[in-house]
DNA sequence: GTCTATAGGCAGATAGAC
DNA sequence: GTCTATCTGCCTATAGAC
């Protein structure tokens, strides 16, 4: 029953201002007065702020691999599991925020290179595990693409991530209802 | 004959900046620089950051305005017209820029709200065109989208913005060529 | 309209005491 | 690990001369 160390509660914090505000709209003394300590402190565990949104990124990769593991645990079908991994995506923009990648996304160019890095990797394996998910599915007849799995795989997560951009920015959370509808009905069999 | 006046030199290069930093991460040092005056000098043609934000969203809701008017003269098949829709962003994204409006939407939570309500409208308004443009093409018999006009309307628009934004994360510009053959691939009759 | 000069504030980051 | 104190630099914005 430890409390949460320090660094652990950066963290979480900065996550929620990146989620909310986007990486350079937060500052070390936002996030000292959040957690409770001093903006010179927050130095000792994160040296710069760059090695804050690195370690941010890394930590992130790794919910994404549980996350997704989880699904194929519970997800019986095809079609649920896409609608598990949509949900993941709802269930961030239902508490007005967006994804921590596609926020850092939207800032590319003003971050370091491996933070960079980091945004592709998760990408890359979002898509991926996408495609996999819509190329079993249509193996198995449950699914009819229209298009190639990693075309589909890339354009949901598109949608997914500028759903969650554009309704944030429209107000009113049903983009993402707009966005889960007609997937499903497009990969669904006629 | 005459020399473009400052104040639209300033909305050039500060439509560029956005598009390509965010309207955050340039400064009126940085345009200054790009349209060879002073600071200082901005001020009297733009008073505030703000103002020249809200300039910017209303030039580019004309110029939206303007786009769709011409697509809509020339594209004799409501495929072609989403196809030329669809260009005016991959144009964007070729050159390796976001949508301003995208980049706007990304940092909303920190503009003001005249500039917030200039977004909503932009995207609004696209919706609506892309609705009604597939509307047509479903009267007709030329489009057979597997769901309601609205809600593919609105998850084209998210996966065009989504695309842009994650495109150029990804570096390589082909995410919006996945984009448009799923969407085009979606909507042809079987 | 554009300039010089500057105010006033906040950012990220470091040194060194405890 | 956390603190106080401080450096340095950049930002938006204004005053007032030309």
């Amino acid at each position: 029953m430890s409390a949460t160390d320090t660094a652990t509660r950066l963290l979480d914090a900065a996550q929620l201002f990146v989620e909310e505000r986007g990486f350079n709209a937060f500052s070390y003394h936002d996030l000292a007065a959040e957690v409770g300590i001093r903006t010179a402190s927050i130095h000792y565990h994160f040296r710069a702020k760059a090695d804050l949104g690195q370690a941010l990124m890394e930590r992130y990769l790794r919910q994404l691999d549980e996350a997704l593991a989880e699904i194929d645990r519970v997800g019986r079908t095809s079609e649920a599991r896409l609608k598990k991994f949509i949900g993941l995506y709802r269930e961030t923009g239902s508490r007005g925020a967006i994804c921590l990648c596609g926020s850092l996304a939207s800032d590319v160019e003003t971050l370091p290179e491996s933070v960079q890095a980091a945004v592709r990797t998760y990408l890359e394996r979002s898509e991926r595990w996408v495609a996999t998910t819509i190329e079993e599915g249509a193996r198995s007849g449950e699914l009819a693409p229209s298009g190639k799995p990693a075309d589909v795989a890339a354009t949901l997560v598109a949608s997914l991530q500028g759903g969650l951009i554009l309704g944030r920015a429209r107000g009113g959370a049903t983009l993402l209802d707009h966005v889960q509808r007609t997937f499903l009905a497009s990969l669904r069999p006629s």
